[in-house]
DNA sequence: AGTCAATGACTTGCATACAAGAAATTTAAT
DNA sequence: ATTAAATTTCTTGTATGCAAGTCATTGACT
């Protein structure tokens, strides 16, 4: 399965879209293909496969003749697959409630005990923030995978560039706030064995628009890099 | 609003993907780019764009040096599509049935007048098919609009090709499919009107489930169009 | 100085030539 | 006749030149 079909295509491709996530090309930035291709000592084709791509995944504009750019991050469409995100998420968790095993109860436990290390590690706030953040898409995805529904998440994580970019730009802010995402973990994973499932839907809302809520005033620090809301 | 941008590249994705969806490029076909390029008297590079966006979208099947292939119709992606979809349709219209008030039921009616005097009528069957289905989704997205949550059925549409493929081939089997979907509208509506959330979700599952139940047989009578189900 | 047209420096869209890989076909040797 | 290597002919991937659109700058004219 090495795949080395279209590697320069693909790796520009990747290595464009972590820079995006990561915020080391901001939103708003100029990006030219040209001068992408020349950095990386390739030509524009590749580039602009790249591009188009990135363009359909909504974290470039590509304005014809006048440039492209680094997209703004569109709140109404984090709010968006943050409402898609819940109502799967508690759709699918409920139905692992059902089904669920003892088997799977290592996996996630694996998960939650690699969380807690990096909590209390001494690792530099923005390399923390990428490693929890890794871990965290592991948990949700350790989930759907036991519940059977790996293609659903699959399936969003398709669709949430929007909503990684704005994780990594809240989750600057401190630790505490990964410090509240790791007890949500715990006590999401504890209703789903002790099928609570109020507790369960609680705790979803709670998780996923917390970040939401309490980063209003971060944003107000840098508004260039949002899109107005004209709700 | 004209956008004459990227007419070239864009109207072959569009033609091409038209075609595909009416089955009127099978799957499993071989498509080249020298060959679409030449039917449009355009260049391969427009081809190439609207090819890998058709592939992202999972109806192209591009194996580099080797060759490009209209994508056979994978059930299972149907399938997992299927339960994105009743899901998110039951939270949004249980919402809907919530904040509904009157103004919105002339557009509903309208449409439902609308496919009412199709089934009526004496279209050849593929093109009431054609027809009836954009009528259903019509309902579906004045459904969601209504709930306010226009950009979930946008986003929900951005990803269900296989799904629309596969209608329009159950659909080709006779007027009876048709009928019934439009009497689960009738009920779906009634149910949000008169708040029956139970009867609501009901009707969503078979909505949504009965023609892949129904058509078991239909399938094997094409089963070259269908990848291997190894569930 | 002010106004407006021409120009030049960018951008991306499109066309085309060539490179590279895969598979069928041919050709030569046994 | 069989087998295997060479070749031919497809395919898509990549590089590059040109076309066309947008915007800022420049420069002539009033």
């Amino acid at each position: 399965m090495s795949q080395k079909h279209t590697a320069t295509s693909d790796g520009v491709y990747e290595k464009l879209k972590e820079q995006i996530l990561h915020l080391e090309l901001p939103p708003g930035a100029a990006i030219s293909e040209i001068e992408t291709a020349e950095k990386y000592n390739i030509s524009r084709t590749p580039v602009r496969d790249a591009f188009k791509r990135l363009e359909r995944e909504g974290l470039l504009e590509i304005r014809p003749h006048i440039g492209t750019f680094i997209s703004l991050i569109d709140l109404n469409a984090v709010s968006d697959i943050l409402y898609i995100r819940e109502v799967l998420e508690y759709s699918v968790l409920s139905d692992l409630s059902q089904i669920y095993d003892k088997s799977q109860d290592l996996r996630i436990q694996l998960i939650l005990q690699q969380q807690k290390e990096l909590l209390e590690s001494d690792m530099p706030i923005d390399e923390l923030s990428r490693a929890f953040i890794n871990s965290d898409n592991e948990f949700h995805t350790a989930l759907f995978d036991a519940a059977g529904k790996r293609n659903v998440i699959k399936f969003l994580y398709s669709y949430n560039s929007q909503y990684e970019r704005f994780r990594t730009f809240i989750n600057f802010n401190g630790k505490e706030d990964l410090q509240k995402l790791y007890e949500c973990h715990l006590k999401i994973w504890d209703s789903i064995v002790s099928k609570d499932l109020a507790a369960l839907k609680d705790c979803i809302n709670h998780h996923l628009y917390d970040g939401i809520n309490a980063s209003s005033d971060i944003i107000s620090k840098t508004p260039e890099y949002f899109t107005k809301i004209h709700s």
